[in-house]
DNA sequence: CTGTTAGCGCCTTCAT
DNA sequence: ATGAAGGCGCTAACAG
């Protein structure tokens, strides 16, 4: 049985309310301080949190609510998210809800039931209106990486439509003019959005925009294996391709390997995210990279501003990183044909 | 402001016991029922958590401690076993000690703190000193791929040894003499483990064992790396290598790849884990794979009996799978010199 | 089957 | 600076 406040008490001889004030930071003398942290040892006593959350109805932890764990993407943030967390006294509770919309609106109830002070979220419905219950419950919301069309709250993205740009921008510099994405489903934030500043780019660099060359997939391995070999099985196959995200760019390569088409010779590519993809492919891939460990850190920095109290309530702020382009070598002119 | 019992009773006029009772499953009349459903509906009702675990002692909260979240082998199974708890109610808490004993002892205390029920670790500390913390305060631990030495409690674990056979029977079998393994460092459990296997093996088929090519180096890709080049450019570098861990096989790809040594012709390759990177690298690798999901559903249910109290509080239970081999295109037999 | 009551461990006025 | 007392929301005897 765990020692409690009434232990300390029978040990020091002073009442509860002085404990109290030790664990919250009041004066005291000396001496009873010292008798109380004495007893703390002796006891191995440590504050129940159950009853302190009774009352200060806080219970120190957040919900990070995702839609999938086993992505790069998601897993590298939230591990520096763990840490700024834990550093400040926050534990966090996950939960992947697997790409389903209905499972996500359950494991925002489930976190909420766990009482947790906050919600980080990328969220997977695009509306978000599943949102509106952490509102309600007045707990506070933080998005990464995507807004929602139907609910306005503190976020942290990145600048998508430079991805598309700076893409095009680099496959253009080098020549091509037949250029193609893999990006994923119409509906999620960052790929529409990575779609249009790619189709806004072609315009910009007075490129052809062919509408068979802009396709979707589903935002997987083997969406990317799939949605490239439909593309490179036109009769008119592109000379230069982005993917828009990670596991695409992953499966494509797969394909490519698979199908005998070597980079950049017969193609030209530029991915997105992760860098140690970029080494362990032969040759070494461009890419789009996103900083994720500023994108954690401040995720991470707007919950605490919130918890603390330290922000209107009113206000919602939006902080938006720029991407940076990696060079690798999966870039080079198109073949004269 | 939260509803509580207080709000069902004003409603419905009945007791806060017959309300309670609804909530933890008693027999009642079945206008009450509908009385009390009708009022959480109105209300939004949801049971506060913090009162309930002060007295039953229970957050239906489940610690996760590992060494690193960007592993693919704990993601993978992290994902999982969340995906199993949550269905059974059980909400988890992740801690990542970042390869770090202090941490690691500090995040177990973290957990301790936060109330959860139980602890599931990949230990990093071999000994595992650091849990008796946790069977002091009665939580009980489930060791997931690594035994401690100092620390007995249930645990899930592959059978390592089998790795090392696999490997070696598989090199051995095309031809191979002079083989390598690339493991992680001597304290690691399942990295000792993997070693021994592939020593026992090389000895059953009378293969020499040339301690020059049992190497240590980080579990990392960082560690794959540089030990594949300190063992190929030995002047007598060896035909066939087993790398014993996912992070340690990307690095030698790399490093193979950056060398211009060509898989299989110069080198038979075998790796470990996640099917995705064989599929990736070209050839295709020949692994040694581990049942992430089997591993992650009975570490679940090994913490779910102890938490239903469905399993003797003394006893200790460990379950080991066995390994696979999953061939690909990176093993031949070796050229003649 | 339902109601009354006394805590679970901590925090917070309010006195002293 | 310290002590006494009530209550946070829920549960579990115990009566009825």
């Amino acid at each position: 049985m765990a020692a409690t406040y009434k232990d300390i008490q029978k040990e020091t001889g002073l009442s509860l309310s002085t404990i109290s004030k030790y664990f919250n930071g009041g004066k005291m003398r000396d001496k009873n301080r010292k008798a109380i942290e004495k007893a703390i040892q002796k006891l191995d006593f440590r504050v129940n949190e159950f009853a302190r959350g009774l009352k200060s109805r806080r219970s120190h932890t957040i919900g990070v609510l995702i839609p999938e764990l086993i992505s790069t993407f998601h897993t590298a943030i939230i591990a520096d998210m763990e840490e700024y967390l834990r550093a400040n006294g926050y534990g966090i509770i996950i939960c992947d809800c697997h790409l389903d919309r209905d499972r996500e609106r359950d494991a925002l109830t489930f976190l909420l039931d766990k009482m947790v002070d906050g919600i980080i979220t990328v969220p997977y419905d695009k509306r978000g209106e599943h949102l509106a219950l952490a509102r309600q419950r007045e707990v506070p919301v933080v998005l990464i990486d995507r807004l929602a069309s139907e609910f306005k709250t503190d976020a942290v993205i990145t600048d998508n439509e430079s991805a598309g740009e700076l893409a095009v921008g680099e496959l253009a510099a080098a020549g091509h003019r037949r250029l193609a994405i893999l990006s994923g489903p119409d509906g999620i934030y960052t790929m529409n959005r990575r779609m249009e500043g790619f189709v806004q780019a072609l315009q910009r660099h007075a490129l052809p925009v062919d509408s068979e060359l802009l396709m979707t997939t589903e935002m997987t391995a083997e969406g990317g294996y799939n949605g490239l070999r439909r593309l490179m099985e036109r009769p008119d196959p592109p000379t230069g391709l982005f993917c828009a995200n990670y596991e695409i760019t992953l499966g494509a390569v797969i394909a490519l390997n698979e199908m005998g088409i070597h980079i950049p010779d017969q193609l030209s590519l530029i991915g997105m995210d992760n860098l140690m993809l970029s080494q362990l492919v032969h040759p070494k891939l461009t890419l789009v990279m996103q900083p994720m460990q500023l994108i954690a850190q401040s995720a991470a920095q707007l919950m605490l501003d919130r918890l603390q109290g330290s922000v209107q309530a009113a206000s919602s702020r939006t902080v938006e990183f720029p991407l940076t382009l990696v060079r690798g070598d999966s870039v080079q002119p198109p073949a004269l044909v």
